[in-house]
DNA sequence: AGCACGCCGACT
DNA sequence: GTCGGCGTGCTC
């Protein structure tokens, strides 16, 4: 008998490996690598994926398989490997690096019920009056009737049974069709011999001979014939109609068109920087290019024409793209210029939506793949090419295991398939940056706008400045001329407040107490709706209070600025402005951010005031002035990205001014406006950016110099957690290479997050084979304190951020 | 992760 | 004597 290996559905240390499992033989065609099944584990059931189908086992006794989840392999033998990659270089367990790859409607539920094995009359009185109309009840529901003890016993004597069930947690979507049982000629007739009392049947066969469809969906021909439920079913149960489920997919732009455009002629740059993608497109040859083009160079074209080379050879592509539903305008695009070939993979879907465009990559129906980071697993099996667009956005890297860079994925994909990566940006990051100044990456360099219009022009405001003049309001008087002038002019405003690390939290004017958060070392935020502070972290709720509750003082207020307090102040000294405001509690719900976008886009507004969520790739001609509140706000997080990242998001905020036939401007207020960052984002000089980052990086021993991992061990008592980080520092001391630096512990930024404490300690490191056996080795050897004891250790490989 | 098994304290 | 508390170890 052939014998399955199983990757089971049970993440934990001791059970993250393979388990042997006989293969019942009238399955050993279908059960092959990848396909999911479900298997006995110890007294339950769960799902697992087959990795592997061997002849003979070291197991003696081995139990059967129990049922199969697939007909075809949930995963490609590509992907499996892929998952093996994954497990070795984030160090997550198999199961979920597979259920990573996976769209997360296809993983696994469980319920546990019990169920009648003969008759209830056997049963005790108390326990008959569960299954009077029913063989089966959850264990939930049995559980709240406090039966344990009787349930126990028939359990025992054997007319009850307890049975696992195991689902899928996202369903096919399925349509009732009607499909007439003879040919159309038939049914003419049946429909003329129809008795007249059966008008609405007759009109019903009408409707369908006169549609001339093998088959129709029970809605189509209700809304078309005016058929009833019962008219319908008549004709079932005579048997001139059959009834069908059909599968449908769920079609997330039901209603939206796509207005359809042809390749554009390149200019002679984005001729050059395409030549030499389509040449190792042409030699199936494994290149990684870093596309760094300005904004508006039109990097856009370049992908859609490689990526259209790509489709004619029968080949496929995946565009990643940081968030999609941020971005409607790039989704048009692709499905403008590929159509129906197009599947889109991005939060804004349901888990259904997600599943239905995953389906179709599965059953090839698409050719390319355009979404967010997950996407960079679609499974395709004879990829053409990779783009990742923005490539320096943090969203391509998970935050939570497995903790994955979709941009090492993609180059991990793409030398299995011989195709080149495309990586397009017009601040890309350090590393990527100094992969291709060495030549590692091909650099393809687009210096000019397509229109040839010139950036914008950037004034940087000093705030402290304005402060000491006398103005001591969120705008500086340039900024506020300038917003005077768009209105003055009907032109339109994009004003960006960039609110991480400051947001507004309440303080005592009179004794400076701080409002914190009862389970979190961080201060509370003010929330002008239901006059509320709120918890970032972990959602804790309190009511503002009206007296300060360390001194009594009356003088306690909400400082720093939100998006809320910006809009009200605006209506102080622009009343005639309309203003769209986009945040967190604007865009909530689903559409939201279209509606907004596309209202401000209809020039309904004069000013879109938002947070990051603006930042990214909007395009509206009408924009000519982008105004940045405070440009330094993350300019003092303890990150060592923060310089890069200040960069990163003045020089994207300003390319949303004057992208077309107008002229923008930027005003960039600060605190500190002399730092390289905010004075190089000024100039448009990505350059002397980089040299100039370089030299800080290569100083404190950064990336791209060094590589970075961090270990960060949380626990409820603040002693236990800071003594597990200090004794594993000193077993990596002692174990790695003494050219790898290990620094801290030390307790993390935030020490403090729902009441367990927080600390970590940063390993940099050039190349160490210890490194990943002695991070093993500290997994292994808390993993009994992890399972029983509240402890938690996590581990970053390449972290983005140290929060 | 679940779940069974097993070894100690406080009860009818 | 037994019920049930949770620490320990296993799951093909």
């Amino acid at each position: 008998m052939k014998i399955a290996r199983v990757v089971v559905d049970v993440p934990a240390m001791q059970t993250d490996r393979p388990f042997d499992y006989l293969v019942p033989e009238e399955w050993e065609d279908v059960i092959v690598p990848g396909i999911r099944v479900i298997v006995p584990f110890g007294p339950r059931k769960v799902q697992g994926f087959v990795i592997e189908v061997a002849s003979a086992s070291e197991v003696n006794k081995l139990k059967k398989i129990s049922e199969i989840f697939d007909l075809t392999p949930a995963l490609t033998d590509e992907l499996l490997e892929l998952g093996k990659w994954l497990t070795e270089k984030t160090l997550c367990f198999q199961i979920s690096a597979f259920q990573a790859m996976l769209p997360a409607a296809m993983k696994a539920k469980y319920e546990k019920r019990i169920c009648l094995t003969r008759n209830s009359s056997e049963l005790p009185p108390e326990l008959a009056v569960l299954f009077e109309n029913t063989r089966d009840i959850s264990w939930k529901e049995a559980e709240a009737h406090n039966l344990f003890a009787e349930l126990q016993k028939e359990i025992k004597k054997g007319s009850l049974e307890v049975v696992y069930q195991v689902a899928q947690k996202g369903k096919q979507k399925k349509v009732r069709y009607l499909k007439p049982a003879a040919d159309l000629e038939a049914l003419k007739k049946t429909a003329e011999e129809m008795p007249a009392q059966a008008g609405r049947q007759k009109a019903a066969l009408d409707y369908i001979i006169a549609s001339q469809k093998s088959e129709i969906s029970a809605a189509d021909l209700k809304s078309g014939a005016n058929a009833s439920d019962s008219s319908i079913k008549a004709l079932v149960q005579k048997g001139i109609l059959a009834e069908e489920w059909l599968e449908v997919y769920r079609d997330p732009f039901e209603h939206r068109t796509f207005k359809a455009t042809e390749n554009m002629a390149l200019t002679s740059e984005q001729q050059s920087a395409i030549a030499p993608i389509l040449d190792s497109i042409e030699a199936s040859r494994h290149d990684v290019f870093m596309m760094y083009g300005v904004t508006g160079s039109g990097k856009t074209e370049v992908y859609l024409q490689a990526i259209d080379r790509v489709m004619k050879e029968g080949k496929e592509a995946i565009v990643l793209v940081p968030e999609i539903s941020l971005t409607p305008q790039m989704v048009d695009r692709f499905k403008g210029r590929f159509g129906s070939k197009v599947a889109v993979l991005h939060s804004g879907l349901s888990t259904g939506e997600k599943y239905d465009e995953w389906r179709k990559i599965q059953r090839k129906e698409v050719q390319l793949a355009v979404g967010a980071r997950s996407a960079i697993f679609a499974p395709f099996e004879n990829l053409g090419i990779i783009v990742i667009d923005e490539e320096h956005e943090s969203s391509y890297k998970q935050e939570e295991n497995p903790r994955y860079h979709a941009r090492d994925v993609a180059i991990h994909r793409a030398e299995s398939y011989r195709c080149p990566v495309v990586l397009g940006s017009a601040t890309p990051s350090l590393e990527s940056f100094a992969r291709a100044s060495k030549g590692v990456y091909h650099l393809l360099p687009l210096r000019e706008r397509v229109n040839s219009r010139a950036l914008p022009e950037v004034n940087v405001v000093d705030m402290r400045e304005e402060l000491r003049n006398g103005n001591r309001s969120m705008f500086s008087s340039d900024l506020f001329e300038q917003l005077q002038l768009r209105l003055d002019r009907k032109e339109q405003t994009v004003l960006f407040l960039n609110r991480r690390g400051f947001s507004a939290f309440v303080m005592c004017r009179d004794c400076g107490y701080v409002i914190q958060c009862p389970n979190c070392d961080i201060s509370m935020t003010y929330h002008r709706q239901g006059n509320k502070l709120k918890c970032h972290y972990c959602a804790h709720e309190a009511p503002m209070p009206s007296l300060c509750p360390e001194c009594s003082s009356e003088h306690i207020r909400f400082f720093g600025t939100g998006t809320q307090k910006v809009e009200e102040e605006l209506a102080k000294v622009l009343p005639e402005a309309r203003v769209i405001r986009m945040d967190v509690d604007t865009t909530s719900r689903k559409g939201a951010h279209e509606r907004l976008l596309g209202q401000f886009g209809e020039g309904k507004a004069d000013i879109l005031l938002g947070t990051q969520m603006i930042a990214k790739g909007l395009d509206f001609p009408n924009v000519t002035l982008v105004g940045v509140l405070a440009a330094d706000t993350m300019l003092h997080l303890p990150d060592f990205r923060a310089a890069e990242k200040t960069f990163q998001l003045l020089t994207q905020v300003s390319g949303r001014a004057g992208r077309h036939e107008l002229t923008g401007e930027v005003v960039i207020q600060s605190y500190t406006p002399d730092h390289y960052s905010i004075q190089l984002a000024k100039d448009h000089d990505y350059d002397g950016f980089y040299e100039r980052e370089m030299m800080e990086r290569k100083q404190h021993a950064y990336p791209p110099f060094y590589y970075v991992a961090v270990v960060n061990v949380s626990h409820p008592d603040l002693l236990k957690t800071s003594s597990v980080m200090e004794t594993i520092a000193q077993f990596l001391i002692q174990n790695l290479d003494s050219h790898t630096k290990v620094l801290g512990p030390v307790a993390s930024p935030i020490p403090r997050i729902k009441n367990r404490y927080r600390y970590q300690c940063m390993i940099k490191y050039k190349r160490d084979e210890k490194l990943i056996p002695a991070l093993k080795k500290v997994m292994d050897r808390y993993q009994q304190e992890m399972a029983r004891d509240e402890l938690v250790i996590s581990i970053d490989l390449n972290p983005t951020t140290l929060m």
